[in-house]
DNA sequence: AGTAATAAGTCAAGACACTTGACTTAATGA
DNA sequence: TCATTAAGTCAAGTGTCTTGACTTATTACT
């Protein structure tokens, strides 16, 4: 009778999770709407001017938020404004692909002030964890030469590298990146950094990035497609990044396609790889980015062949996005050259039809996104600082409050 | 520079949120545990046990939880174990179907205490009100009829139908269901009924009815793929049911594949519009529940065929609802003969390899849900019952908070 | 038996964060 | 000039959780 069953419930709340909910509820309506006076934010938030007075005061001890010129606008005494203060908060975003490992440093409103790259050796972790550590502490002490306190303002260090996580791998891949995926990358990070880290997919991250400072700022539903060396689906839900149950959320690359009677993964079909092998030319090339934009803007004839078949298959993932997702908007994004994203933009439309086209629609449904090798690695750390700062369900409960 | 931009922000919260989390964490826990003492409810839910006294004695005032025989588990004194009083709450569920409308009174605990169906005539809406209106109206005076106070205590209606809603159709439906998709079925409801109405799709449904009473009770992610008339899926993400921008969300039968030369959408492939169509026969017919029931049962063969054929598809929805959403487990539910649906997932096995096999896995990639043409009307009435009583952030904030 | 140990649950005071309503400040418009 | 309007402050009030001591009830040990 003795059962030793774990009793499972979700945290309770106390004041403390209040508190933490209203200040990132200020600091979210600064993010999306710019600068507001106390009385904008009182009206926008529903709570009292008083309680804004104290919380923005807080934030203001806190480096986060100062006020600007006062605004006349009609009667009534002045407005003063306050803003986000960008350099009141940093964080190290780290990207590790397959053969190059990038990292940026970024401040609150989503600059990034600091970036640098290094080659991956082949090896897996066990050559790269030097190599990466060495680039973070690199970024790090650049960081701390432009801007004073900047350690001590440090929120964390997200990390960013192609999926899935955890799951038995096919065992194909040159890059190693099963081996990483295995690797405890997390308690390394940590240990080497002494940061609090996060881990997501690179596609995952280009969504936190393009809700950040992108096409999904603001927006509640938004489903980012991320074309790199792999593709993936980045979830933005109720809000948030949704991760499933393991982070593999959004994992479309992995999706099999039926056709001629045999399967295949998306993947193989619509990624930079697949426009590698097509071209026959060796992903490790350290100036394949700029070859591939220079054909993609010349509209050469052999990339074209393959921008007409992974339109095909981006138009139809589209459509399957839009179908299960239901989001207000769907961005392309990659970390791919911009001229070829154009160009796939391009071949991609018109879209098939779906669920999207809807009545009450203002939303392009298809946009553009940040094309950028820079864009993984800016949203690795943009994971951080939502974590830190952005309303979430989490943040309220009274284990997740340590401050 | 007399900008009326609206400004967008979330709401904040006080300490009514924070008791209204905290209240809802309390009646989640004893759901998901059974019946749990004030001490075990303060450490589960990491609130102190005063607050949990103060809360139980609040609930039991209400007529939510009640005291239970005391338990003597050791040394210290004999916990007071509270549980859930099935009788605390009601709601009533609705379900519009094609040539058919289901109501049921079900309580907090999820069971059904009444339940009715009535034809709906041809002609959509207008018809059809009248019907509906007075089908609600019956179930819920037999409700009264059978427990005390349930009208003070019902907390809402909810009604399901098949989607997707406000999407421009393709127009070849003849059981008029764009035009119920189109009508004001909300305000409608709501003026004819005095409740508060909520609306989902039928897939969205049978999700939430999984969660209260089956089996995704408890999961944080979940899908359910429903196979009906048509095909969707519910998704519970993040332990809430997933509605996306336009409560669209899931509706996989609107998937379009490829396949020689030509697009279809799942839903003609793999639904049981497409099995009334295969056997020929009328999906009007009253009798045909019992009818395809038996056919499964006796494995005849015109069913075999459709099995095979429909199990294809389904594996493979199986597989893309895994890659995407990345959920503990799916689950294959239908208001369809629960023999067919048996048929269905022996057919489906074994499944497509996903990221769904994973080290850390527990339970079943895929479960039998409720196969009974009841669960929907269920699911819609859990709908109202999840609103009032489960935790959700959107529960704490301020704009949430009248009572 | 008797007593120490253990655990549930209560009591009463305290702390915290939001709310209330009156007040001050500073601008515009008639 | 002065009523009107709106931003923002002040100080007391309120609701909810927390704290720490205390009571109650049972088991385990001597």
């Amino acid at each position: 009778m003795n059962d030793i069953r774990p009793i499972r419930a979700k945290s309770g709340t106390n004041h403390e999770g209040t508190s933490a909910h209203n200040r990132r509820v200020m600091i979210d309506a600064l993010r999306i709407n710019g600068a507001l006076s106390r009385a904008d934010l009182a009206r926008a938030t529903r709570l009292t001017k008083q309680t804004v007075s104290n919380i923005i005061e807080e934030l203001e001890r806190d480096g986060l938020v100062s006020s600007q010129e006062a605004v006349r606008r009609g009667r009534g005494q002045p407005s003063t404004p306050y803003g986000l203060v960008p350099e009141g908060a940093f964080a190290i975003g780290l990207q590790i692909d397959r053969h190059v490992t990038r990292a940026v440093a970024v401040d609150l409103v989503g600059s990034v002030l600091v970036r640098d790259e290094a080659g991956l050796p082949p090896g897996g972790p066990s050559n790269g964890t030097k190599v990466i550590l060495d680039l973070v502490a690199g970024v790090r002490s650049k960081l701390a030469g432009i801007v004073q306190q900047s350690e001590k303002r440090l929120v964390g260090l997200g990390a960013a590298m192609p999926g899935p996580f955890g799951v038995a791998g096919s065992g194909d891949d040159p890059w190693m990146m099963e081996a990483w995926q295995k690797f405890p990358l997390l308690e390394t990070l940590t240990a080497g950094t002494g940061l609090d880290v996060g881990l997501q997919n690179d596609a995952a991250a280009a969504a936190t990035a393009e809700r950040m400072v992108g096409a999904a700022h603001g927006l509640d539903h938004a489903v980012c497609l991320f074309v790199g060396y792999g593709i993936g689906a980045g979830l933005i839900l109720n809000g948030e990044l949704y991760r499933g149950t393991n982070g593999n959320a959004g994992e479309i690359g992995m999706a099999l396609l039926f056709a001629d009677g045999k399967s295949t993964p998306l993947e193989h079909r619509a990624s930079l790889a697949s426009l590698y092998q097509h071209l026959s030319i060796d992903p490790a090339d350290p100036g394949l980015y700029a070859r591939i934009n220079d054909l993609a803007l010349r509209g050469d004839q052999s990339i074209h062949a393959w921008v007409e078949a992974a339109a095909v298959d981006l138009r139809w993932s589209i459509h399957l996005l839009e179908t299960l997702f239901d989001p207000q908007t769907v961005i392309l994004c990659g970390s791919a050259p911009e001229a070829l994203v154009n160009r796939l933009i391009a071949a991609i439309g018109p879209l098939l039809p779906s669920i999207a086209q809807h009545r009450g629609r203002t939303l392009p449904r298809l946009q553009p996104g940040m094309a950028d090798p820079w864009s993984v690695a800016l949203g690795a750390a943009a994971g951080p600082i939502s974590r830190a700062f952005d309303p979430r369900f989490a943040a309220i409960l009274k284990d997740s409050l340590q401050s």
